[in-house]
DNA sequence: TTGCCATCAGACAGACTTGTCTGTTTATTC
DNA sequence: GAATAAACAGACAAGTCTGTCTGATGGCAA
């Protein structure tokens, strides 16, 4: 990959988090990118493919992240922990900016490619509080249950949290998501 | 009110809940509206104050519905379901449009007074769902951790409703909050 | 040396945005 | 009938946006 193009993903992710993809302009990216705008263009066909490379590269980093946290042998419950722990830190650095696969979605048009970036990624999201619930259920149709109402409290948390600048949504839906766990082991 | 007025709310309503607010520019709203542009800015003094003029009726609507909920005589969970039942509804005629408050706030400078609008919103949201667990739940703590549960899958399930273009996060969100009701009742 | 290619610099196009302005028309009320 | 207020019509300002284009510059490889 190219110098150039590099810098120009590396602040596209910068900006696009702190402001969300829309506010940023084209022009202020590659003025900070320190690229010139033939350059961006050369490495990009539009902005909305920029995008769209931006969220592949996020969704990435998160399966990694997802996966490394399946591996490790630890109780189901303590990972459920440790998912909302990590939000919690994420929203507190980042100033509450929510979640950049939601919030992207709602500013760009229906048919953007980025909007199936977008759904990839809530899917594999939900596969991964999927295989958590069945370190806790083995019958699968309670195992479901369970992953979608952790996923729907996380998503839940992360909007909150972004709306009301605060973080008891994320404490309040790991205290939720933990009852939910615990309640069922016995 | 003037009949302008009422005529460019009742367009803005119209047309921010479908393509969002800042997809809807002054001079295709005037035109929908029919009515000009001085006109407009007759009534209102920017774009921003008629947003918040919007999301003060949206606002109020919802109030009025939720405390006729509130005050039905029907058992808890009856009326979490009617909440859950009446979001898949809205979901499904509006075309997973979203949450109007949450979609606004992404899309909004930080220190618009929408702002205000949009967190006064959520936090009678929740009182909404506070109110509704203390039904359940003596127990004020108890009843807060309950209703903090609700008004998270609520909200997760509108917007993991929104990116699938599904009604499965509803319906799941309706379960896991159903089942938060009935495991406390005994 | 010659050719190639990425990058730089930045003018430019064209379409959008919100908001202001002037002047005209219409309706109501005294 | 005249005065007042509101709405109409639409040009215009000043800025934004994405994207294209031309031409210069620098490095590398055959």
């Amino acid at each position: 990959m190219s110098e150039a193009r590099q810098r120009i993903l590396e602040t596209a992710a910068r900006l696009f988090a702190e402001r969300g993809y829309e506010a940023v302009g084209i022009n202020e990216l590659i003025e900070k990118s320190e690229v010139c705008k033939a350059t961006f263009y050369q490495q990009f066909r539009s902005k909305e493919s920029l995008c769209v490379e931006w969220l592949r590269l996020e969704a990435a980093a998160s399966e990694q992240q997802a996966t490394a946290l399946l591996d490790r042998d630890l109780p189901a419950a303590e990972k459920v922990a440790i998912r909302f722990d990590g939000l919690r830190n994420f929203l507190k650095e980042s100033e509450f900016r929510g979640c950049p696969f939601s919030n992207t979605a709602t500013v760009i048009p229906r048919d953007s490619d980025a909007v199936d970036v977008v759904q990839e990624y809530k899917a594999n999201s939900r596969l991964f509080w999927h295989s958590l619930a069945l370190q806790v259920h083995r019958e699968p149709s309670a195992a479901r249950a369970l992953g979608d109402a952790w996923f729907l409290l996380f998503s839940g948390a992360v909007t909150e949290a972004q709306n009301a600048k605060a973080l008891w949504p994320v404490d309040s839906a790991k205290a939720a998501a933990l009852s939910l766990c615990g309640s069922s082991k016995s």
